[in-house]
DNA sequence: CTGTTAGCGCTTTCAT
DNA sequence: ATGAAAGCGCTAACAG
């Protein structure tokens, strides 16, 4: 182990006052160009970086995040993930993950926990039976994603706008008779709000409605698609990626070759397997982003809580070749 | 913002000193029942969790930990991940997680990074191209996961007994034409273990062997599943349940239904789409607990660096019903 | 058994 | 423009 350096160190190599290399350190302004080079000369020579724990212990804060994702292994979620990490390490904060495992229980006590551990902030993948007033101390630092809660930060994906985009491009295919799975309402945004959309596009579109809400899982879109297809049917609308890979099972398996699927889901497993099926990308990366931003600006106190929505967009065709 | 509060607080509060705060936060001996008693109680009290990053600079750790994945939607990895966040928490660590994205670059940078910041230790996905030398800095708070390196600890799978059993299974089930899709040499693990086990089996069983390695991804076993089919061919192994997946896509494209298909990896995935497949569970969850300890361990100085290799078993068939 | 006293590495007045 | 000194919250001697 090489003794770690300190700033006195640093102070001493360079032959000036620990507060001046604190000054270099944290680009303060009332150092002469002069001794703000040799410092950073000497701390850059010596591999010299200042101690985390002794900077917090100053500031208020330890620069620490919690991400709190449902799964590990969810792909949407892990897209957004993807994005937000980098941004928080740009901003000094160590990210660090928790899996809520749709438990509403395990949120409450990883909550507990990152309130002891004095956290800075959270971003919190929601799912249904979240209580939300157990979020309420968090008002100022939590960032809520895939759903929404008021008085929260929150980022939400175009619900509407997915399924809208969907049924429009069915629509314009010559499709009419299109039906739809999703998942139960008490899942407010993919079950819900998604399933309303369908139900107005076909208003608007005088379709008959069709549909099943089943969950958002593969294995529901397997089990319950032969409840939406009637003879009619040419099209189906799956509110999620994973029910539309489960749906895809069974009409393979039934060798059904005749319906078009579109879903809500842009993921890349989607795109290898099945790349006929059209799909809506509700905007995974742009919503990591955009919860990272939301999140630092909270803490540093230059944004407060606001709701923020993702625009979904159609992904273009796969062309093979 | 509720000030918080302070040992200091909690001696004025029970009427004792710091120290003896101290003492009893850390359960050390020579606190009277009674007293230990009061503080506890007014400890939790008044929801009283000591400063990490006070305690951090007193001691030498700051009790985090890296975990670098090669990415956040590794199916294989993230079972692994997730045993391993648990044991973490437990022992009070904070786990934080960085992509490697398989770019070596990524991973040296990443492993500077994790320098300055004084880490703790760090488990690191190995793959393709990371120069070992790069590691040697990290000997003593490093495991390695799915690679072994000499003096790194490491937790790798038993792919000569993985594919080994895949062998014996489809042998036994009158298979004699069995192929066999891989990755290439350069992938040591992944690559060259496992093909050579296939190697192995075929002339232990008298099989003559077929194989082509070209990569370990779904668009891999769908491009090149053609090359090594046979007249004869009743039966192929896969190295990764990735490449089973997209050799899968090819046969039911092409109608294929004759050829039993059998792959290392068995992922929630892979058992959904394709319950027929013969799957090899290589241990990923214990692979995951086995790194977190060795690290923590390390860590702790009550273990030096060690290869660890985890037992592969056949995974149960799927009992449809 | 328990309180007092030094620091850990850093930031932040306050002098100079 | 720069240094000295006083802590941040905690742990670890050292006295009682």
């Amino acid at each position: 182990m090489p003794e770690r350096l300190t700033i006195k160190d640093i102070a001493r190599l360079s032959g000036v006052g620990k507060s001046t290399v604190s000054r270099v350190l944290n680009n303060e302004s009332g150092v002469s160009e002069k001794t703000r080079e040799r410092v950073e000369a000497v701390m850059h020579q010596q591999g010299f970086s200042p101690s985390r724990s002794a900077r917090a212990m100053r500031g208020q804060s330890d620069k620490v995040v919690a991400i709190i994702v449902t799964r590990l292994d969810s792909l949407s979620e892990n897209l957004a993930v993807q994005t937000m990490l980098p941004l928080f390490y740009e901003q000094g904060y160590d990210p660090i993950m928790l899996e809520s495992q749709f438990s509403p229980e395990r949120v409450e006590e990883h909550l507990r926990v990152m309130r002891l551990r004095h956290i800075d902030g959270i971003v919190l993948f929601g799912f249904t039976g979240i209580n939300e007033s157990v979020l309420a101390g968090w008002r100022d630092s939590l960032v809520l994603l895939a759903r929404d809660a008021p008085g929260l930060a929150s980022v939400c994906y175009d619900d509407n706008g997915a399924i809208a985009l969907l049924m429009q491009q069915l629509y314009q295919q010559g499709h009419r008779h299109i039906s739809f799975l999703g998942a139960p309402h008490s899942d407010t945004t993919t079950g819900l709000r998604r399933h309303q959309a369908y139900l107005d596009s076909c208003e608007h579109y005088q379709i008959p409605p069709c549909a099943a809400l089943p969950g958002l899982g593969m294995q529901q879109g397997y089990d319950y698609i032969a409840g939406v297809l009637t003879p009619a049917t040419t099209a189906l609308v799956c509110a999620t990626d994973m029910l539309a890979i489960g749906a895809s099972k069974y009409l393979q398996e039934q060798h059904i070759t005749h319906l078009q699927l579109a879903s809500v889901g842009n993921t890349p497993l989607v795109r290898f397997l099945h790349p006929e099926i059209i799909t809506v990308d509700p905007g995974y990366n742009e919503a990591g982003r955009q919860a990272a931003r939301q999140l630092i600006d909270q803490i540093n106190h230059q944004q407060s809580p606001r709701q923020i929505v993702i625009t979904a967009r159609l992904a273009p065709p796969i062309t093979t070749g």
